[in-house]
DNA sequence: ATCAGACGAGAACGACCTTTCCAGCCGCGA
DNA sequence: TCGCGGCTGGAAAGGTCGTTCTCGTCTGAT
């Protein structure tokens, strides 16, 4: 009977594939029992019949994440909200939660990875209308930070939890499990660096960096430079696009006068 | 009554003087009724008196803060302490740890207050030594930055919370009271701040940039890329400094090829 | 019709942080 | 010297929150 929780565990929080696959892979056909084997059309037949109830699991786990969203909007304060707050919330009960959530650290993550999805598909799409790279790369930074602002002004159509209020969280987890969290970073870290790439490839960024790191750092940095005041204690007080330029003049041109190299 | 236990509490974790000076206007005595007045000789007297028992009181205090950064040392997880933990390890009891502290968060804000404080002096110390600013700023990144790597194999003579441990507390702070975490911050900043100052009039940087803000951002970054893997899942195996130098390369030098202006 | 299992409601548990009460103890002033 | 006020240790209690468990009901598949 374990199987069928984790399987709808499984379905509760896999947003992706990866995520799916790398659970199914931790624990693969835990009793081996009974039921399932490696055959090929019994296990179409087996999700044919499960289908009705992934449904039916999306859909609850879909009130779950909806709820969290709600409660984390209203909450400007950031304030963390309970398990508690999300059953009531969504109508359902503490005992659902636990059968498709290992813990509120899942909620949580969830949530994250939705965020993180979303925010990198919407600045794809800003991205592909411009030609120039380093234009992109420009507009990549000065969005994603402005994104990550405490108001972001993105009416939301869907409900998709705000990249502002989620950076809080994101740094928690790179602090706390940073394997999920480089994972659930990765839509976006990609993103960066197909565009880093780019850039390379036309020859207006300096060559031989790590651009895989290179992302990581810069999108930190402007993440949490973003949500947060700065450690200077510098007011945020002032006009976002300011800031974000910025922040991307010192990224494109590091602190040097130019005459002499860094090291 | 309240006066005195406030007192103590100052006493307890007022390591710096704006943050004595700071809780004192908060509560500027509280219950005028019977003893204090602004007369002068008064005031000394009292303070005479209280002598001895804030002498007292300091080094109960610091019997908990040492018992805290041990705990800090032990636990190289990372795992947080209870606050029974430090009361049993510094043998003394609950009912003393609220009287010198408004709570666990108190603590935890004097360690880190602590540590950036000698971090700075150190920093300070090691900076002292080079004439070149330049080289002064490259040598302050890198080594800051392997200072808050997780095992920063510093010999620390006295008991202080080494900066990579306290870097993640740091990164909360900032989330959940950015007031406070900027004031805690403030010596490393200003040194910060004081060499690109240095530099800048020695001409070796780019003008025209706010000093203040680009030390807060360039310290987030060298925390957070050093105590926690990058966003992009790097793993952090590599030789310390060969990361530092990257790191500091692509402050320095920024992504741009040299051939146009960032915006 | 039957039966496994999802589901709701809520109690219960355990880990913490925090507060409070009581009884000694020490120092300081009358 | 005595007594008062306040610090101190010991311990218990209160509160929050995550997590687990129990019990009874309902649904959907066979």
């Amino acid at each position: 009977m374990v199987t069928e929780i984790t399987a709808l565990r499984i379905v509760g929080t896999a947003f992706y594939e990866e995520y799916a696959a790398a659970m199914a892979r931790t624990r693969p056909t835990a009793d081996a029992g009974a039921t399932d084997r490696p055959g090929s059309w019994r296990e179409l037949a087996v999700a044919r019949s499960l289908d009705p109830a992934r449904a039916r699991a999306e859909e609850r786990v879909q009130r779950f994440l909806d709820a969290a969203v709600e409660l984390m909007m209203e909450n400007a304060t950031g304030k963390d909200f309970t398990v508690q707050d999300v059953v009531e919330r969504s109508g359902q009960s503490l005992r659902s939660f636990y059968q498709y959530f290992a813990g509120k650290h899942e909620l949580l993550l969830a949530l994250f990875e939705e965020s993180v999805r979303s925010t990198a598909e919407q600045l794809q799409q800003t991205v592909d209308e411009i030609d120039d790279p380093l234009e992109r790369l420009h507009r990549f930074v000065v969005e994603h930070y402005l994104a990550c602002r405490p108001l972001p002004s993105t009416s939301s159509r869907r409900k998709i939890p705000s990249p502002a209020a989620m950076a809080e969280f994101g740094q928690k987890l790179l602090t706390e499990h940073p394997k999920e969290a480089s994972r659930a970073f990765m839509p976006v870290v990609s993103l960066f660096e197909r565009l880093l790439d780019d850039a390379a490839a036309a020859g207006v960024i300096r060559p031989g960096m790590d651009h895989r790191s290179v992302a990581g750092i810069a999108l930190q940095a402007i993440m949490f430079n973003a949500f947060a005041a700065t450690i200077s204690g510098t007011p945020i007080s002032r006009d976002g696009s300011a800031a974000a330029d910025e922040l991307w003049t010192l990224f494109f041109s590091g602190i040097g006068a130019g005459t002499s190299k860094g090291a």
